[in-house]
Parts: structure tokens; C-alpha cells; sequence
DNA sequence: AGCACGCCGACT
DNA sequence: GTCGGCGTGCTC
């Protein structure tokens, strides 16, 4: 019993108690299998669950052991640094360590696990059964087997009598832990010896050894593998003479899985590398320079729109591909078109995997083999796809890196540009961050030091930027013009539409009115569970809270004081709507909000329904700002570009810079010059002006010295700890105690801040206050003081009180309402 | 998380 | 005495 391995496995159940690695014996006929990262069922208590295999850990007594019972899958799902990347997260993110690992494989190895009751084989009908037994015993004898749940759900029946008639031997109850979905596998069969070995063997057999012999004359002239079946079928051999060639060491066995491929059947036309301009060739070296060498950087890629980063990436692969090593390249979901696709598998065929949120569950699995197994080399895909299994990374490519789509909001939430960070540096690979519009800590660390800085500043072809207008609303309100249209706006509007082009006119608010004021007692009406004004929606006459959708009826009558001089104010994007259909009669508009893209697939209908020109204006909120690229729009305008200036936010300036700047990319990318109007109350602020101007590195600049000023990240880090309860002086208690409880925990040089009222201070009859840390170590992962708020958590024994944490923008978990 | 165990009151 | 409800503690 001495030379047996341990293993150590972290079990499928995520809570704290269970969140460490468990030690199992390996079984002698496992022992070759199981391997870091290996998928096990393993007893656990009197259940049986599956986990993944975290380390073999040098064990002396291994009496109290029990064994694994079953290794899941021929390749193991995760290679070792993916299991230490998952701890990595477990701890910066505060999610048990499974939650971390299931979130790197596909739906489709998440373990189902099911308790099956059957009649027993000892089951006779003794005659003697009446009640809830002879209800459960009915459903069995018409069912065969039901599942513990549904058993659970009929009449009476409970857990202690399955036991008792489980005891007796009137029912089996069996584990079923399975995938949900089938792998097909199939034997394939190849030479295991060079074609000059085989034709020796082939004259040493025995005369009558026919089959054989056929048998290594064809791989002789197939240096290839073939699938079992086909080999026999076509020799007309049997098993038995593959078994005979393989255990002589001539052939080799194999088992593998097969793929559905989501682009079987299309060919994708190849395309050659372009020759790149001095402009972007200097951008490649830096790339490449610390790439040829093998060593970790970080290379921050702030390139103006058009000006061709897509080529860059593609060469830099091209060039990781040719070391050996692999590539993934992670983009915002809704930038994986059909033609980013196309563009990568024209360059690299079969090379590519591509992970998509469209892929069936089945389709992603087979996609996330391939890389898994090293037939492809290069992945790209959403922010999920940043653990990709490959085994020699060596660059990482975020397009786009300033996109909020890189977060994840579910556990286990993650950042990607974080974790593929992490998982670069561990590589020794290049991570190339590409962005119009960088966030302000990419720009603040390129431009210290910490990362290298690659800029392109004009577009390929030279094509021109379009002329940006900022409107001072303040001065249309003087002279007289009180409509939601700014002269200028609107002439712009019909000169487009006159043109016969296209124009996006972006606004984010949704609604009709932001919110409804009684002119005589001031007061605006309220939803009555959150402290936030309700927004009018024109359609259906009512008031709706975008927070819980609680929805009522427009008051006749001020609810305070009975007044009946009720009035709107504020502008969403229905009222956009009605006032664009009186003055403008006859546009064709389509309106793109939560409202209108509800329903599943939408969203793409709508746009695409807007790019075969069916209407002349697209309308819409936030969503409709990013990864648009139409031809036909030579307008762009934005209707009220302060809206999300006065939000209680540290990023606020650097929302709306981003925003502006990447809408006003959208006008006239093509071949017909645009133009790009933004109104405003506040054209005086620094991210408005210069995102009219074009003026990025003054904006980065000025943002830089306020966040410094007023200590913001990067300069400092940022926890936000947000308590909520429905019962306001438990939450106030509640706060004072972990307020308490962290003051002497602070780390050095820290700031406790609160606790205060949130910003909104009741969402969905729930209270909320705010605790603000802050902390000056930015060269460690923050893992020290996130083990404090697991112990703040873990105190918390009030099962009402919940608690959001945040962390430089990224949230750690939700506690704030529903 | 699940599940067993153990204690306690309600009931045939 | 037996059944079921619920609090506590454990899972290699």
C-alpha cells in the first residue's frame, strides 16, 4: 500500500466551508490519468461529487483516506497554470476556488448530478402499503425511475420515508453524476514505426500471418492516421489484427473525440499580410521585439480608429506562430462579426478557434478542444476566452481594452484585462492592449513606465476626421430655442437626410421624461421602494422605476400636496422620438433601447434592419455607441453629452471622453466625409472639449492630475464596500460595526471613509450605506486586504444584511438590491 | 451546499 | 413509542 499517490481535489461545491482542497487516494489503475487539472468523482461525505485535481501533496498516513473513483475525461480539462490562475482569482476576486475553475471550461463539463430512484429488486408487493409509500411506489411502477427531487414534490413523501424504504430494499437509489452532453469517440490508428521498421517486420512474420501483413503495407504507403472502422472495412481485417500489430509496437492506438465544426463546409478566402506603414511597422517591432525574446510585457496600443491595429495583431500571431507558441485574442462580444471572423480565418485556416456567444453549447465544447489539444493555435473570442488551455502562450491581444464588456458581472466576476495580465506574465507573453479611447490607468501606466506605449495617430489612407460641432445649449435656451433640437442639429439632420444618408443621433436616457415635478410644492414623484424619481414612458401613460420596474399610472394630483400643476421635465429617448416625428414628419427612425431590444435577437434585427437602409435615423441609448459601422452615416449626434457627466463616479469625465470620442469615430468611415454635432450644457469641461478636438493626450493629462488631486485610481486603491438591509437602523448598526471591525485592518497608508448613504439610498425596500477604503499599494495584488473582507464577510450573521464590494471599478460581488 | 445526527414536541 | 421539524457540524 506504500507507493500510492494523493491527490488533492477541490470539490463541486462552492461555499466557504468546503472551499480547500481535499486529499483522496489515487487507485493503482488510475495512476497514469489523473493529473493536475484532472475532472475526478471522489466520495464526498455520503455524497459523490465531482472535482478537480489541484496538487498530489506529500502525504505519511494514508489509512483515512478514500480513493478517487473515476477519472472524467481523456485530456484533462485544465493544465496547471489554469488551476494556479483559478486560486489567483479565488483570492483577488473573494470566490471559492471551484467557482474560479469552472468558469475556465465549457458549459458542458459542469457536472450534473442527479439521485435516480428505482424499485428495488427485493420490491414485492407485501399488500400492505397505503399513503404517500403507495403514491411514490405508483409513480415508480409507472415512470421506472424518478429523479429524488420529483419524488420529493409528490404527496407526502419525504426524505426519511425513501430512506426507510431504501433501508428495506424497496428502492434503489442511485448517483448520477454525468456531462450534459455526449462526446463521441472514435479509434484512430496510425504507424507507430518509420515505413522502413514496418516493411522489416512485414518480412519477418509468419507465412499465414496475411493480415498482417496487408496491414503494414498500408501504412507503409499511408504514412497517415485513419479511423479504425475505416481501416478494417477497407482491408477487411478485424480487431484483432490492429491488437496484434499494436502490442508488437508497430501501430499505435489511439482514442480521440470528434468535433462539430460550426464552419464546416466554408472556405475562407486567404488573405496575404498587407505591408505595413513606417507608422504601424514601428508599432509591430515593439511588439515583436519583446516576443522574439520570450519575455512578458505589456505593450498598450492607443490607435485612433481605422488606423489599422487589426493588421498589426494579425502579423504579431503570425509571428508568436512561427516560435511555436499560441495566441488568443479577446474582443468585445458584439465586435465578433462575421467579418473579424473571416479576417482571422483567411489569414490562419484551420488554426483558429472561435469562441462565440452563439455557438451551441456543444459546438463551443468541441471549439475549446481543439485549443485544448493543440490542433489550434490560435483562439479568439469574448472576454471568456482569456482561458483558453494553451500551453505556451505567447501573446495576448485585447482589442478594444477600455470596453466594460471585459468584466464579468456573475460570479465568479472577473476583469479579463486582469487575469490575462496575470496569465501573460506567468507565460512570458506579449499582452497588446489596443484601444482608441485607453482607460486612464492603461494610459497613466504606459506613460510612467509600466507598460510600453505605441501610438497611431493617423488613419490608413489619411482618411480625414470628421469636423466635430459642440453646441452650448445654454446659449440655443437665450435665443429662444427651447425644442430638444439645436438649430444647428437640425439642419444638419435634413441636410443628411436630404443627401439621401444616414444619421445616429445617441442619447442615454431612455423614456420619455426623467422624471415628473409638481411646479407648486417642488416635489418630483418617487419610487415608492427606491429613492430615485420615476421616469415617464410615454407609450403606455406611466411612470416606471428603471431600478425595480415598479410601474404606476401619471397622478392627476401631486401625491405631497394635491397640486394638479404637474409638469416633465428631462429627456429620454421616446420624447427624442415624438419631437423628431413633429418636426421632421416623414423620417423614418428607429428607436434602440432596453425598451425596444427586450426581445431575444432584437437587437441585431434592428440594426441590421438600419444598415440596409430602412430608416434614416438610428435612435438609441449606450448600446448603440459601440461597434457600429455603417457606411451610409455621414451624421452623428449626440443630444445632450453631460447626462453622465454629474454621476456620482470617479470615471464619470472618462465615460463621457470615451464615449464621445468613439461615437464620433462612427460618422463617415468610409468613403463619404462625416460630420459629428454634440450638444451640450457644459462645453467648457476639459472630456468634452477635448474629445471635439481630438485632443486625447490633453484629456489624459488633466484626468491624470484631478485623479491625483483628489486620490483616484491609478493613483490609489479603491474599495467601495456597499451594505444594504431593509430594516435602516440594523444597516446602520451593522455599518458602524464594520467600520469598527476594519480601522485597525486597514492597510498601511490607508483611508476608511464612512460609512455614509449610498449614492441611491434605498433600491427595492432596501437600504444602503457606503464604507470607502482606500489604500496606496498598487505593485501588489490587492489579495492581503481582500482577505479581511472575507474575514468582514464571513462575521456577518445576519442573513437580511447583504454586502457589495468593489474594487477599482470592479465589482467583487453584488450586494446592493435584488 | 447537502446531508446526518440529535434533540424536542405532537401524534397514532 | 414514532414521526417530522429544525439547529449544528462535517465532508479528505
Amino acid at each position: 500500500m506504500s507507493g500510492e499517490r494523493v491527490a488533492s481535489v477541490v470539490v463541486d461545491v462552492a461555499a466557504e466551508a468546503t472551499d480547500k482542497p481535499f486529499d483522496y487516494l489515487v487507485p493503482p489503475e488510475l495512476e497514469e490519468e489523473v493529473a493536475i487539472g484532472s475532472r475526478v468523482k471522489v466520495p464526498f461525505g455520503p455524497r459523490k461529487l465531482v472535482g478537480y485535481v489541484v496538487g498530489f501533496p506529500a502525504e505519511r498516513d494514508l489509512r483515512h483516506l478514500k480513493p478517487i473513483l473515476d477519472v472524467m475525461d481523456l485530456t484533462p480539462p485544465l493544465t496547471p497554470e489554469l488551476v494556479k490562475l483559478a486560486r489567483w482569482m479565488a483570492r483577488v476576486y473573494l470566490c471559492p476556488w471551484i467557482t474560479a475553475l469552472q468558469a475556465m471550461v465549457p458549459a458542458v463539463l459542469k457536472g450534473k448530478y442527479r439521485r435516480v430512484l428505482r424499485l428495488g429488486p427485493g420490491f414485492v408487493s407485501e399488500g400492505f402499503i397505503a399513503g404517500a409509500e403507495e403514491t411514490l411506489v405508483r409513480a415508480l411502477q409507472k415512470k421506472g425511475e424518478l429523479s429524488l427531487k420529483e419524488a420529493l414534490e409528490l404527496e407526502g413523501v419525504s426524505r426519511s420515508l425513501v430512506r426507510r424504504m431504501a433501508e428495506k430494499g424497496h428502492l434503489v437509489v442511485e448517483e448520477r453524476v454525468g456531462d450534459r452532453t455526449t462526446r463521441k469517440r472514435q479509434t484512430w490508428i496510425s504507424p507507430a514505426q518509420p515505413a522502413a521498421v514496418l516493411r522489416e517486420a512485414a518480412g519477418k512474420l509468419p507465412k499465414n500471418a496475411l493480415r498482417q501483413r496487408e496491414m503494414l503495407h498500408f501504412f507503409i504507403e499511408h504514412r497517415e492516421d485513419i479511423l479504425q472502422p475505416a481501416l478494417l472495412s477497407r482491408l477487411g481485417a478485424t480487431k484483432s489484427t490492429v491488437d496484434r500489430l499494436v502490442d508488437k509496437g508497430l501501430l499505435h492506438r489511439e482514442e480521440r473525440e470528434t468535433y462539430r465544426d460550426p464552419f464546416a463546409g466554408r472556405s475562407f478566402e486567404k488573405t496575404e499580410p498587407l505591408s505595413l506603414t513606417p507608422a504601424q511597422e514601428s508599432v509591430f517591432q515593439k511588439i515583436v521585439a519583446p516576443l522574439r525574446e520570450g519575455r512578458h510585457r505589456t505593450v498598450l496600443l492607443h490607435g485612433v480608429t481605422g488606423s489599422g491595429k487589426t493588421e498589426i495583431y494579425l502579423q504579431a500571431i503570425t509571428e508568436t506562430l512561427n516560435q511555436g507558441r499560441q495566441a488568443i485574442v479577446l474582443v468585445p462580444e458584439i465586435s465578433l462579426t462575421p467579418q473579424m471572423v473571416k479576417r482571422f480565418k483567411g489569414r490562419f485556416g484551420g488554426r483558429v478557434a472561435v469562441l462565440h456567444s452563439g455557438l451551441s453549447h456543444g459546438e463551443r465544447y468541441d471549439e475549446w478542444r481543439k485549443i485544448r489539444t493543440g490542433e489550434v493555435q490560435v483562439a479568439i473570442g469574448a472576454r471568456s476566452a482569456v482561458f483558453a488551455p494553451f500551453p505556451d502562450l505567447g501573446l495576448l491581444v485585447i482589442d478594444e481594452e477600455h470596453e466594460n464588456s471585459y468584466k464579468q458581472e456573475e460570479q465568479p466576476r472577473y476583469h479579463a484585462r486582469e487575469v490575462a495580465r496575470r496569465r501573460c506574465a506567468e507565460h512570458g507573453a506579449v499582452l497588446v492592449m489596443g484601444t482608441a479611447t485607453p482607460s486612464v490607468e492603461s494610459y497613466y501606466r504606459a506613460r510612467v513606465g509600466g507598460y510600453d506605449w505605441a501610438q497611431l495617430t493617423e488613419r490608413v489612407h489619411n482618411r480625414p476626421f470628421p469636423p466635430v460641432e459642440v453646441v452650448d445649449l445654454r446659449e440655443e435656451l437665450r435665443s429662444g430655442n427651447r425644442s430638444i433640437f439645436s438649430r444647428s442639429l437640425k439642419e444638419q439632420l435634413q441636410a443628411c437626410v436630404d443627401r439621401g444618408d444616414q444619421a445616429v443621433l445617441f442619447l442615454n436616457r431612455r423614456g420619455f421624461s426623467t422624471f415628473v415635478l409638481c411646479r407648486e410644492c417642488g416635489e418630483s414623484v418617487e419610487c415608492p421602494h427606491c429613492d430615485i424619481s420615476l421616469t415617464y414612458h410615454r407609450t403606455n401613460q406611466t411612470l416606471r422605476c428603471h431600478y425595480c420596474g415598479y410601474t404606476r399610472q401619471v397622478p392627476r394630483e401631486c401625491p405631497s400636496c394635491g397640486s394638479s400643476h404637474i409638469r416633465y421635465f428631462g429627456t429620454g429617448t421616446q420624447r427624442v422620438e415624438e419631437e423628431l416625428a413633429r418636426t421632421m414628419p416623414g423620417l423614418r427612425v428607429i428607436r434602440m433601447d432596453v425598451d425596444t431590444t427586450r426581445r431575444k435577437g432584437a437587437h441585431e434585427r434592428l440594426l441590421t434592419a438600419f444598415g440596409k437602409g430602412k430608416a434614416d435615423v438610428l435612435l438609441g441609448t449606450q448600446m448603440i455607441a459601440k461597434g457600429l459601422d455603417f457606411p451610409g452615416v455621414t451624421l452623428v449626434g449626440v443630444i445632450a453629452a453631460d447626462t453622465m457627466l454629474h454621476l456620482p463616479d470617479f470615471r464619470a469625465a472618462e465615460r463621457t471622453f470615451q464615449l464621445l470620442t468613439q461615437v464620433s469615430g462612427r460618422a463617415g468611415r468610409h468613403d463619404k466625409p462625416g460630420r459629428v454635432v454634440i450638444q451640450t450644457y457644459s462645453p467648457e469641461h476639459y472630456s468634452i472639449r477635448m474629445a471635439a478636438e481630438q485632443k486625447a493626450e490633453s484629456f489624459y493629462r488633466e484626468e491624470c492630475r484631478l485623479r491625483k488631486r483628489l486620490r483616484y485610481p491609478p493613483f490609489c486603491r479603491l474599495f467601495t464596500l456597499l451594505f444594504s438591509h431593509p430594516d435602516r437602523v440594523k444597516l446602520m448598526q451593522a455599518g458602524s460595526r464594520a467600520a469598527r471591525f476594519l480601522a485597525p485592518r486597514l492597510p498601511e497608508g490607508g483611508e476608511l471613509l464612512g460609512p455614509v448613504s449610498a449614492p441611491i439610498p434605498r433600491i427595492k425596500d432596501r437600504y444602503r450605506i457606503q464604507i470607502i477604503i482606500k489604500y496606496n499599494n498598487l505593485t501588489d495584488e490587492p489579495t492581503g486586504f481582500v482577505e479581511t473582507l472575507r474575514g468582514l464577510k464571513a462575521g456577518l450573521k445576519d442573513p437580511e444584511l447583504r454586502l457589495g464590494i468593489d474594487r477599482d471599478g470592479v465589482s467583487l460581488s453584488a450586494g446592493g438590491d435584488g
